[in-house]
DNA sequence: CCGTATCCATTCTGATACTG
DNA sequence: CAGTATCAGAATGGATACGG
C-alpha cells in the first residue's frame, strides 16, 4: 500500500501479478536464503530417501560439524520443512524427517539441480575462459 | 575411483547415475551457492526482461550497493551467465544481458520462486509457531 | 546419543572516497 | 557513466569443550 518509486519489478523472482507485492519479494528472497546456504540442500536430500538420526546425518554429510548439523536443522525445523520427533529412552533417539512441504520443496530443488549438473562443464569452461582473460587484461595493462 | 567410506549420495542433490560423482556434488553446490547469494536471482530476475545498463540495474535493484552489484556482475558474468558489452563512447554505455545459458536458468528459478511464493505463508507461520514455542520451553526451563 | 556454549578465523557486505 | 580501492562491521562456519 506504500508508494513505490520503482514499481518495476523482476519477472522472475517476483510475478508481476497484482497480489504478489513485495513482502512476497522478501519472502522469496529468505526461502532462497535458507535453500542457499551451505548446507540445508544437501540435508533435505539425504532426508529424501527417509528419516535418519542426528549422527546417521552427521556420518551421511561428509564434512559437517556438529554445530552446523544443529543449525542447518533447528533452520529446517523452524521454517517448517523437517521433523524433529524425540524417543526419550537412554540413550535418547532423535528422528529427522522432512515434512509434506519439506517433501514439495523437492521438486523444484531437483530440477535446480538437473540444471546444474547439465551446466556444469559449460561453468566451468566459462570461468576458465573468462579467468584467463582476466589474467591478459592484466599482463597487457 | 577412489574407496568411498561413504558411497550414499543424496538423491535430490546428485542423482544416484553412475556417470554422476563427487565432483558433480561438489559444482552442484558451487552452482547453487552462486544463485544463493544475496543479489544474483534479483539480477538474473531484472534481465529477464532485457539487457540493462549498470546504473539502470543499480536504480531497479533496490538497496544494492554499487561495490555488490559489480562484483555479482562480474560474478555472473564469470559463469557465462551473464554478458557484457561495452560501447566506449563518452560517457562510456556498458549493458548487460543473459546470455542463452543465463536464460536456460531462468525456469528452474522460476519454479523455485514458485514454490517459495506458494509455501511463504506456511512457512511465516510455521516459524512464528517454533518461536512462540521456543518461548514458552525457555520459560518452563 | 544429542545437543549447547565459547572462541576464533574467514568471508561477505555496505559506506565512502576516488578514477578514466 | 561505470567502475576500483579501502576499511569496518556483520554474518558465517569450524574446532573444541562441556552438559543432560
Amino acid at each position: 500500500m506504500l508508494p513505490q518509486r520503482f514499481p518495476q519489478k523482476p519477472s522472475a523472482i517476483c510475478p508481476n501479478s497484482p497480489d504478489i507485492d513485495d513482502q512476497a519479494c522478501l519472502a522469496v528472497r529468505e526461502v532462497l536464503n535458507r535453500v542457499g546456504d551451505k548446507w540445508s540442500l544437501l540435508i533435505v536430500g539425504y532426508l529424501a530417501e527417509g528419516p535418519l538420526r542426528f549422527n546417521e546425518l552427521r556420518r551421511s554429510v561428509e564434512g559437517i560439524s556438529q554445530r552446523m548439523l544443529t543449525l542447518t536443522l533447528r533452520g529446517l525445523e523452524r521454517d517448517g520443512l523437517v521433523a524433529r520427533s524425540v524417543q526419550a529412552t537412554t540413550p535418547p533417539r532423535v528422528d529427522y524427517a522432512l515434512t509434506p512441504i519439506g517433501l514439495t520443496l523437492l521438486e523444484p530443488v531437483r530440477a535446480l539441480v538437473a540444471w546444474a549438473d547439465q551446466n556444469r562443464v559449460a561453468i566451468t569452461d566459462a570461468r576458465t575462459a573468462f579467468d584467463a582473460e582476466q589474467q591478459g587484461q592484466d599482463r597487457a595493462a
